[in-house]
RNA sequence: GCCCCGAUAGGCGAAUUGGCAUAGCCGAUGGAUUCAAAAUCCGUUGUUUGUGGGUUCGAGUCCCACUCGGGGUACCA
């Protein structure tokens, strides 16, 4: 806003040596500079090209890691820095107790913008990606981070991406073991093939269709081993997005069917394409969460897209199926999260794909309703003419919920294991071909879906579980005993629904009607791109089309130069389209000699790239030892930095440690995406022995965002924020307006089409670097969005301005402290204050250490001048915090080194402890009196004291005493009668 | 619909285990300084903690219901 945020003037009439933004900028740069010179910030190693034994000795490693950022070519804005002011606040606080601190920021710099502004200029999209990282790291640079340089990666690297390669070749190599003992006692683990390859050979295993080892041949071998692998192709349907020419995860499909990325259209397509077996690791992605210091919202986003879910599945008989042995003899599995309501059952639903639907009667049963035929002459007429009709919905349409129910019946019967009766099957698109068996039992007593169905086809309803006295809707999804629920086998009635359940698992068990299951919601992650810009895939292909990993030593496959970055785009509704990735232009790339053990053959190369998450699935790994040429990391860098370490377990009591980064610091937006993908690589790796740490990040904290005050005008447009104008009404109501016209306020990220972006270069330009960083870190809890408000900023300044004028003097330069003792008042508030900040700073608190600073300083302030001793450990608490003018300051207060590695003032509990205290006499709660009371005043004596105080009595007003509550030394509370 | 988070002065926020409701910043306002203004400095100003109930000697804090805002997610059987 225009009307009070003028900044400092920078000039020529403020006295020479006044904290403005120009003295802040001079020595701002040149602190920056001396870091950079001597090299302040680099973390040793214990071992390898960084080793330095002596430097690590006595010093706890600790990681601190931001989210790897994209350097966007639209610049930042003043919410991008927030995150890494905070990790540069921690990690230099840490520092400076002593701590070896990692932190260093690279670039995920493979990605869709540089590729697509590629395809528009012909620029090939590396220049504009390290030109975007040049302008990132400058404007970073200017905000005093204390980052290791040394250790920044960019995922565009090919040094940095032949370990991408590297780890995918790894994954191919290797296949899930789920019998395998880890060393944790756990069961399951990534193997290599070699051993899948031996199990087989010796019989220890058989192929899984029935054949032998010895009967297949040398390509029908590869393509079961290729079966297992963890990095495999498949040939199922795949999310299609005809408008970007790409196919997608499903962690990139919105809810209503669109790519998260540009919300073209996605349709499901069967493509050939690679896909990575994150599922094998379900179940400890979902268990090991709980050993995980992370914000509760990201792990439950975790568990429910894993959606593990433990039922049973039941194998009803069909009646009428045209195929098989003989009419009845085949079976339809559904799996069911509720088998204790399996007497309930009063119809079946198979989603419309489903397999039994191709071998249904010629004629309807006798008797069949004539709504449920769909008006058809026969089963098969209907079940096609409704498959027709789901074919052509949308996912989204399909599942859209006002909907009523469609579906149709299918002419088939289902035998109910338990009661022996017969009831009808039905397809509808309410069931879903990809969860589960694509088969349900339906209990509308129970499942309200069920109802609805059941309601519109008159179908009967049974009651399993009771529902309580006065229960009057459809169905009953809660706690009760159940009822209806026996035969002579087996009774239920009477148990709640857990008991229920295991009885009646044991039973089908017994029987053989059915096992328990458990299913996930998680699906394999698809892992091509028909893109240019990014990883290729460490794959060539044989005269048979089948796969094959280049070897380790020839790594990496260097991104070939192609004459068009573009892949394909189609119309984005057209649905028919297919991908073509922009690489298979390069033939001469693509059609490649190699030897790979059996002499050099013609093999072709796989065209298809790695997603954008692939070089953000490991990277913290190589921050760690980022010059390694000849390993991933070095295990025993690894280890110093992640190892698992007992004294920092995060989970419950017990809980084994599982290593990984000490603090990451990201938005909440990559719950899912890469927290899940980074997990799974990190796992595939630990299994495989490359890492000694279970997970890659022990903690994680969600910063929140940084929001903007927009403007629209009169006709809905956005007018720039900047040059709107407050006012406040008569009446005291805010009021703002442009150009003289009123325009409204709205609330939202900050962003070029809303017109309210501030830049980091503003601010710095207008206030310095360190203003720019207090201000961040006051606005709020770290974990809180908040709202910019540029003209607030000057709050920071004045604090830093009102600090160097009680060092030093505005005009001459000289310093203005007294080196006489502070007074004991002072000297306590100094100890208060450092404990006080000590805890804030570790915790993250930041704003409310900064309040604590403020409050120290506005003391001093008030001081004729302020005592050294008090303002040396001020100056030592500011630094993490405002480091340049903090280094500055402790420059001029006579001390020659960085104060980057100074130990952080420590408070004397001695002087914690005050000699008196203010007591509270309330009465009935309500605050009557004040005492001014020693601190170790017992509780006796401070009654008779409370209850001596007239303006008890006043408050007593006569009445007697019942009880006195006493929490000496702070509080007395009457109890009138 | 379900799950999670939040609601404290004009705005942003602070308040260990339930124990003095507000530390700090912005704004507003009075003054100093100035030829005047900006900048700077000094002072003043604030509510009954979204609503209703409950537990308690005592509730911003714990419990229940509701309202509003933000986020996640959805025929997942």
């Amino acid at each position: 806003m225009s009307t009070t945020d003028q900044p400092a003037p920078a000039t020529s009439d403020a006295p020479p040596q006044r904290y403005t933004a120009q003295l802040a900028a001079e020595l701002e740069l040149a602190w920056q500079q001396r870091w950079a010179d001597e090299g302040t910030f680099e973390a040793p190693n214990p071992s390898g090209p960084w080793g330095d034994a002596e430097a690590v000795a006595g010093r706890e490693p600790l990681f601190v890691m931001d989210m790897f950022p994209y350097p966007s070519g639209a610049g930042l804005h003043v919410g991008h820095p927030l995150g890494y002011i905070a990790t540069d606040v921690w990690a230099r606080y840490q520092r400076m107790c002593g701590r070896n601190v990692l932190h260093t920021l690279g670039y995920d710099a493979f990605g869709l913008p540089a590729e697509q502004y590629a395809v528009q200029t012909g620029q090939h999209p590396r220049v504009t990606t390290e030109a975007n990282i040049t302008t990132m790291r400058r404007q970073l640079r200017r905000l005093g981070l204390g980052h290791d340089a040394r250790r920044s990666v960019s995922t565009i690297d090919p040094e940095y991406y032949r370990w991408t390669q590297w780890i995918f070749r790894e994954l191919f190599e290797s296949w899930y073991d789920p019998e395998h003992v880890r060393a944790d006692g756990g069961r399951g683990a990534a193997r290599p093939v070699a051993e899948l390859r031996a199990a087989y050979a010796s019989g220890a295993r058989r192929p899984e269709d029935g054949s032998t080892w010895a009967e297949l041949d040398d390509v029908a071998r590869r393509r079961l081993v290729d079966a297992h692998r963890l990095a495999y192709v498949s040939d199922t349907p795949v999310n299609w997005c005809p408008g970007l020419g790409t196919v997608l995860a499903n962690e990139e499909v919105t809810a209503d069917g669109r790519s998260e990325r540009g919300n073209f259209p996605v349709v499901k397509r069967p493509l050939k394409q690679w896909m990575l077996r994150i599922t094998a690791y379900a179940d400890r992605l979902v268990d090991d969460l709980e050993r995980l210091d992370w914000p509760e919202a990201v792990k439950s986003m975790q568990r429910h897209w894993i959606g593990r879910s433990t039922g049973a599945q039941v194998r009803f008989a069909l009646v009428g199926s045209t195929v098989g042995p003989a009419a009845g003899e085949q079976d339809l599995e559904v799996f069911t999260t509720r088998p204790d309501t399996l007497f309930g059952v009063t119809f079946m639903v198979v989603a419309p794909e489903h397999a039994s639907l191709d071998a249904v009667p010629a004629a309807w049963p006798e008797g069949t309703p004539e709504p449920w035929t769909g008006g058809a002459a026969t089963p098969a007429e209907a079940v096609a003419a409704y498959r027709v009709q789901a074919a052509a919905r949308t996912d989204a349409e399909r599942t859209d919920e006002g909907r009523t129910k469609t579906g149709v019946f299918t002419g088939l019967h289902a035998t109910n294991p338990v009661t022996g009766t017969a009831v009808p099957v039905f397809t509808a698109d309410y069931v879903l071909i990809g969860y589960g068996t694509g088969a349900i039992m339906a209990v509308p007593g129970q499942d309200e879906r069920d109802f609805a169905f059941a309601e519109r086809f008159e179908l009967p309803v049974i009651r399993t579980v009771q529902p309580p006295e006065g229960f009057e809707g459809g169905a009953f999804t809660g706690e009760g005993p159940a009822v209806n629920s026996s035969n002579d086998d087996v009774d239920l009635d009477g148990l709640d629904v857990v008991a229920a359940k295991e009885r009646i698992a044991a039973h089908l068990e017994r029987t053989g009607a059915g096992r328990p299951v458990t299913t996930y919601r998680l699906r394999d992650w698809l892992f091509s791109r028909q893109r240019y810009w990014g990883e290729p895939f460490p794959v060539v292909y044989d005269e048979h089309g089948l796969p094959l990993a280049v070897p380790a030593d020839q790594l990496p496959v260097l991104l070939p130069e192609v004459p068009d970055y573009s892949p394909r785009t189609f119309e984005p509704d057209d649905v028919t389209s297919d991908p073509e990735p922009p690489l298979a232009r390069a033939q001469e790339w693509v059609h490649v000699t190699l030897d790979l053990g059996d002499g050099p053959k013609q093999y072709r190369r796989e065209t298809n790239t790695m997603p954008n998450w692939a070089g953000s699935c490991w990277y913290e790994l190589r921050y760690l030892d980022p010059q390694n040429t000849e390993l991933l990391v070095d295990p025993d860098v690894e280890r110093y930095w992640m190892g698992p370490r007992a004294d920092r377990a995060a989970g419950g009591p017990g809980a084994a440690d599982t290593g990984g980064v000490d603090l990451y610091v990201g938005g909440v937006e990559h719950a899912v995406l890469h927290l899940l993908y980074a997990r799974f690589w990190h796992k595939a790796l630990f299994d495989l022995g490359h890492v000694s740490s279970e997970e890659p990040f022990r903690r994680l904290f969600n910063q929140g965002y940084v929001q903007a005050d927009a403007f629209t005008d009169g006709r809905g447009f956005h007018v720039p924020a900047a040059e709107v104008v407050e006012t406040t009404s008569a009446s005291g109501a805010r009021e703002f307006s442009f150009e003289g016209e009123p325009v409204t306020r709205e609330y939202g990220k900050m962003g070029k089409s809303l017109k309210n972006v501030v830049t980091p270069d503003e601010m710095y330009e207008a206030y310095g670097a360190d203003t720019f960083r207090l201000y961040e870190m006051s606005m709020g809890p770290l974990d809180q969005s908040r709202p910019w408000e540029t003209r607030a900023v000057v709050g920071s300044q004045r604090f830093l301005q009102r600090l160097w004028r009680n060092v030093v003097d505005e005009m001459t330069g000289q310093l203005v402290i007294t080196e006489e003792p502070a007074t004991a008042a002072v000297r306590a508030l100094v100890h208060r204050t450092t404990d006080g900040v000590s805890a804030d700073l570790a915790a993250l608190r930041f704003n409310t250490a900064i309040a604590k600073l403020i409050e120290l300083n506005n003391e001093l302030t008030k001081l004729p001048a302020a005592p050294r001793e008090a303002v040396e450990p001020l100056v030592l608490m500011l630094a993490p915090l405002a480091p340049h003018v903090a280094e500055e300051l402790w420059r001029r207060l006579g001390h020659a080194g960085s104060l980057a590695h100074h130990p952080f003032p420590q408070a004397d509990p001695a002087l914690l402890v005050q000699e008196t205290v203010t007591c509270v006499v309330q009465v009935q709660g309500k605050v009557r009196d004040r005492l001014e009371v020693p601190a170790d005043i017992t509780e006796d004596a401070l009654r008779e004291l409370a209850l001596a105080s007239p303006a008890l009595q006043r408050a007593l007003d006569g009445r007697g005493v019942r009880t006195v509550v006493v929490r000496a030394p702070k509080l007395v509370n009457v109890v009138p009668a």
